[in-house]
DNA sequence: ACGGTTTAAGTAAACGTTTAAGCAAATAAA
DNA sequence: TTTATTTGCTTAAACGTTTACTTAAACCGT
């Protein structure tokens, strides 16, 4: 079998070898009709056997698109942004594009900065969940009118006219409320982190519908913000509020308060559910394994991620997707474990 | 305050503003002492004053080098990988290069296919954790004979020359299994998914060191090999593996077989610890609150993707790293929980 | 005043593709 | 037979940088 060079070989290289120009080479590669069956087969035949691959930076400055989109998200120790990335990339991997992760760590700054590279043509497209303390939004929208198109996914920017994919938020948490006040809660806390204002706002106001539905009078001083971080701390301060405000019942809005609220609770030797019945956003596998297995809201994290990247890709395709106009939910299923099983 | 124009602007813009040539630009902006002080700071000033961007396509294609590199893994929804990726992004961010991120899903034959795409000069350098049924290697000598440099986490493959980041798997499989027998157990079941040839025998050693320490003759229908999915077959295949051997313990050696594990004994109502003890490779935080809270093998996972971009990126920078000279192994450790707390 | 060095620029080629435009030969249409 | 069209290929410019080489002026020592 021939080795290739182990000088790189180009399009230079195999017009060379085959005695035509590079133009018959990209032709040929891209099959395009200028060029006869018989050559396209050789140029074909020979790039394999030198095991040609095109520059993709050539090709990406001469067309002026990279086949590259980015993935920005603020963290990526979470199941929800794995599963997701898993969904994008069923995508991306399908449609021979290339994927760069960028990862915010909730920090605007950050993410402007990240706005700002990219706005040098390196992707074609965003995917993104904006960071929690975003408030400021010009960074994107100066990057939509460069041109480069952006779909949102779970944590997206209202103010954007993009593709929005989003899952039911409101009801999701309308429905794991309703399921608390039915398992007899009367004094439900919803423990959520600083910032995100479209999904708070959704899951509060879920919360607070069914609050009302059920004749409970909100109070303020049930809605607790933690910081978004696992750690000490924030077991810390919730226990604090556990013990002043005493609820029997917690909604954790984000996966990683999971854990904080169990340990919370096992601090305060409160049992769950009998004390405190417990529902915890998060797609945790764990979650039917836990003392006690926990109900939770399962968000279509894949779904969510792979329908981000089939909109992105079919406007990229050209495909007559008007990506304002799409502004997708997805149904969170509830799933009910021991957490929140009546007591005796 | 100026507006940047909507027309992209390049250093022919820039150069026509400023009434110099486009090598002025490209030199003022490198710091060139090419460049007389006062011209550097007009070209600085009006690159920012017009949100200049250097096109990354057009310099790498010059400069033969790229700013990226690819981050090859299996998957991306295990807790050991995020993390490893969020260690290798805390190195990647502050060097100012970009990550591709590539899941070759355990397959060979994908991962063979990114490795072909990256020949041509896409990425500066690779940093991964091999598929668990890669055998042939020939993909990664080429590439690495192409001259792109690679830095192994995890999943290493010995027969490559080249940098090297793993974990005591030895010495945690042998201290897990220790522990185990310490707690009384007699028949312990390793528990392990196909293919991953040198994790698998590094922790397979340890185990059967530990047994041997303590006089107990190792079966090989004690060791179970899953396929690396969760799955339900996965959890009927463990059941009959348990319900045949009856084993007292279990070494679990991968994230998703702890919650695979725990199913299966609840199936078979088997109360761990008294009637089996469990033990699991993990990273996931919700062990400290699973029913019972599971012991688990604490992998450094952030340090080693760190350590892994340490290393590429020194490389990289030109320091006198000898890659195929590095062969590090970052401690695990054992943290001991009531999965495995001796009966009465 | 003269050769030599330093400073601060500019010129132009190169990186490896893609593609508009051109052209000769073959084929079809008249 | 002549004219148009198609086929199959080539030429050369372009994408936006980087950089080796050139140049012109200024400065410096003798």
């Amino acid at each position: 079998m021939a080795e290739a060079k182990s000088n790189k070989v180009n399009m230079k290289t195999l017009a060379k070898v085959l005695n035509v120009s590079i133009a018959t080479i990209s032709k040929a590669l891209r099959d395009s009709h200028d060029i006869g069956e018989e050559t396209k087969q050789r140029v074909i035949e020979t790039a394999k056997l030198l095991h040609y691959v095109p520059n993709p930076y050539a090709s990406s400055l001469r067309k002026r698109s990279s086949n590259t989109i980015a993935i920005i998200i603020p963290e990526i120790a979470d199941s929800f942004f794995s599963q997701a990335i898993n969904g994008i990339e069923s995508i991306v991997g399908q449609e021979k594009y290339h994927a760069l992760i960028y990862l915010t760590h909730d920090s605007y700054e950050r993410e402007a900065q990240m706005f700002a590279d990219l706005s040098s043509g390196r992707v074609d497209g965003v995917i993104m969940s904006v960071a929690s303390n975003t408030k400021e939004i010009r960074h994107i929208q100066e990057l939509q009118q460069a041109g480069v198109p952006i779909v949102f996914f779970d944590r997206v920017c209202e103010d954007i006219p993009t593709a929005k994919i989003k899952t039911d938020d409101f009801n999701s948490a309308y429905m794991a409320t309703k399921h608390l006040l039915e398992q007899g809660c009367k004094n439900i806390s919803l423990v959520t982190i600083e910032g995100y204002p479209s999904i708070l706002q959704a899951r509060e106001g879920g919360y607070k519908k069914a609050l009302t539905e059920h004749q409970v009078k909100h109070k303020e001083q049930n809605i607790i913000s933690c910081s978004n971080k696992y750690n000490q701390e924030n077991i810390a301060f919730l226990k604090e509020h556990i013990d002043k405000i005493k609820p029997d019942g917690i909604i954790a809005t984000v996966e990683h308060l999971a854990t904080t609220t169990y340990l919370a609770c096992e601090e305060l030797k409160l049992n769950i559910p009998n004390d405190i019945k417990v529902v915890c956003f998060t797609n945790q596998i764990t979650a039917a394994i836990l003392n006690p297995p926990l109900t939770t809201v399962l968000q279509p994290a894949y779904d969510m991620g792979r329908k981000a990247a089939e909109l992105l890709f079919g406007h990229l395709a050209g495909k007559p997707i008007q990506l304002e106009k799409e502004n997708i939910t997805l149904p969170s299923k509830l799933v009910v474990r021991d957490s929140t099983r009546a007591g005796d």
